[in-house]
RNA sequence: AGCGGUAUCGUCUAGUGGUUAGGACGGGAGAUUCUCAUUCUCCAAACAGGGGUUCAAUUCCCCUUACCGCCGCCA
């Protein structure tokens, strides 16, 4: 076989889509599993709907996922430009080439036309198809017309091209996952490859540069299995190598309907603002459609790439469930290393003012409070108790636990013992274990509670990290403030 | 309407012509812990329906149903 060669072509018309992102992992793996070259192509031919914002978000996004391409716009190839807006003077030639051997013809129909052919068609229920009205124009037709103002279109002529490459009107290919896929070409109108304004269209641009990039295999989204008929039949009537195609299953929102802003992050950066980590995402996406043959589904891409078999892959829609997806990501936190993790988290802390900590300090915070985290973001509120000095918002469960007899005991005892204590993680840990257990075997009062009493004054919780190491950071003054204040505010 | 695709726990999926149909997330119960979380143990939960073929069908074939996609001078 030769070389592989496979390609994500996203529309800068956006910034790039989960979606998209998982159509170009499978390509990424695809070519690492098989040795082949992977490639970025920025379709954008529709200058009124692209953006330089939308291609930068693009490339960041891919980059950050770490499916890093071989040949693109940024890193070049063999096979440049691979932007399609710099590849315009390419695609007339093979326009010209089509016109010439009778693949192609000129349309003159004008949008109102076309829409009473397809209101006729609707109204008739039956699925429209062009008219080939304007297939046997004569020359002296076409000057008339022209004549009159009327700029041409470009019609690919289907029925000629499915004659004289196939036996009969239906056309069959074997598709990577789905197996053979076939549909009658008689139901597909002569649509159009060159509009009337000059640029190239999306089923005959992606021919042409899949064509010309030698693009070997073409994985992408089951949204186009309709359009692959189309393009078979240019490729052949240029004369270029079919490539294989394989497309997967849509990834649905919980509701079933296409994923969009309705269900939460959508793209790959709303994921990454929202705290996910790319690692995660990349992982969970995998798992969409593709199983690991060990069953071990916490995997890197190297390792999924390894086991990767793109015809194992599921042919089936899959649902972007976000519970699995967090706790996936909450999984990768734990993982990250800590040095890592304390750099990532200090962008959701930018509300406070981290200088009242000390470094050892904020370390030893984010140690005891990193693990319950399902979003990097749940950190900004995860700490919110450590700032704020001698003062502490208290919450509605902590304020009603602070209200109880048994708490009150216990601060009083708490605030005029701790006083003489020695304010260490060390002599915390042992002194508050004596204290509780003393409250224990006088009063009965469960560790538990005697706890709560003083996370409750401290921190305005009832739950939270490590209590011993919490009073260490917010330390003895503040910390006991923090406690008398409860003891007054409840005896009001 | 037409054409194409898909169908295993709620979700992602494994799997087989004969299995107690497996795992993961989520859910429930319990243990551990100063709380939450973590960790551990256990539980509930599926072969869409109907016909065939076969000794035997969740698995192969057909039909129905449901869902998704496509029918643009968008990509």
């Amino acid at each position: 076989m030769s070389e592989v060669r496979v390609r994500i072509a996203p529309s800068p018309s956006g910034n790039l889509h989960i979606g998209t992102a998982r159509t170009a992992l499978f390509n990424y793996l695809f070519a690492k599993k098989n040795n082949g070259k992977f490639i970025l192509r920025i379709e954008d031919t529709d200058a009124e709907r692209t953006s330089q914002e939308y291609v930068d978000n693009i490339f960041d996004s891919l980059k950050a996922l770490g499916l890093n391409w071989d040949e693109g716009p940024d890193v070049g190839g063999e096979y440049g430009p691979y932007t399609q807006s710099q590849r315009f003077d390419i695609y007339p030639k093979y326009i010209q080439k089509l016109l010439d051997e009778g693949f192609a013809y000129e349309c003159f129909c004008t949008p109102e036309e076309l829409e009473a052919e397809k209101e006729e068609a609707s109204r008739n229920k039956k699925a429209y198809v062009y008219s080939k009205k304007c297939e046997n124009l004569t020359e002296e037709e076409k000057a008339k017309l022209r004549a009159e103002g009327r700029k041409p279109a470009i019609r690919f002529n289907v029925a000629k091209a499915q004659k004289a490459f196939h036996d009969s009107s239906i056309l069959e290919f074997d598709d990577l996952v789905k197996g053979k896929l076939h549909m009658d070409t008689n139901l597909i109108g002569d649509f159009v490859i060159m509009k009337s304004n000059g640029t190239p269209t999306y089923n005959y641009a992606v021919v042409i540069d899949d064509a010309l990039m030698k693009i070997s295999h073409v994985i992408r989204g089951e949204d186009h299995i309709s359009n692959t008929y189309k393009q078979i039949l240019i490729f052949e009537a240029l004369g270029f190598e079919v490539p294989r195609f394989g497309h997967l299953g849509m990834i649905l929102a919980p509701d079933r309907s296409k994923l969009s802003k309705r269900h939460g992050a959508t793209a790959v950066s709303d994921f990454v603002e929202q705290g996910y980590l790319t690692e995660a995402l990349v992982n969970f996406v995998a798992l969409l459609g593709w199983s690991p043959s060990d069953g071990q589904e916490i995997k890197t891409i190297d390792e999924i790439a390894a086991d990767f078999r793109i015809n194992e892959i599921s042919s089936s829609n899959s649902i972007f469930e976000y519970d699995k997806l967090k706790w996936m990501n909450s999984h990768y936190i734990k993982m990250l290393p800590k040095e890592v993790l304390r750099e990532k988290l200090k962008k959701y802390l930018t509300k406070y003012d981290l200088s009242e900590l000390t470094e050892e300090q904020y370390n030893r915070m984010i140690d005891i409070t990193y693990e319950p985290l399902t979003l990097l973001s749940d950190i900004t509120d995860a700490v919110a108790y450590f700032f704020g000095g001698d003062k502490v918002e208290i919450d509605e469960k902590a304020q009603a636990e602070l209200e109880t007899d048994l708490s009150q005991d216990v601060l009083k005892s708490f605030v005029e013992q701790a006083e003489g204590w020695e304010w260490t993680e060390e002599n915390l840990h042992e002194k508050l274990e004596v204290f509780r257990g003393k409250f224990k075997e006088e009063k009965g009062y469960k560790p538990k509670f005697t706890m709560w009493a003083i996370r409750a004054a401290v921190t305005g919780r009832l739950c939270g990290a490590d209590m011993v190491v919490t009073l260490a950071i917010i330390g003895k003054e503040n910390s006991l403030k923090r406690a008398k204040a409860a003891i007054k505010t409840a005896m009001v």
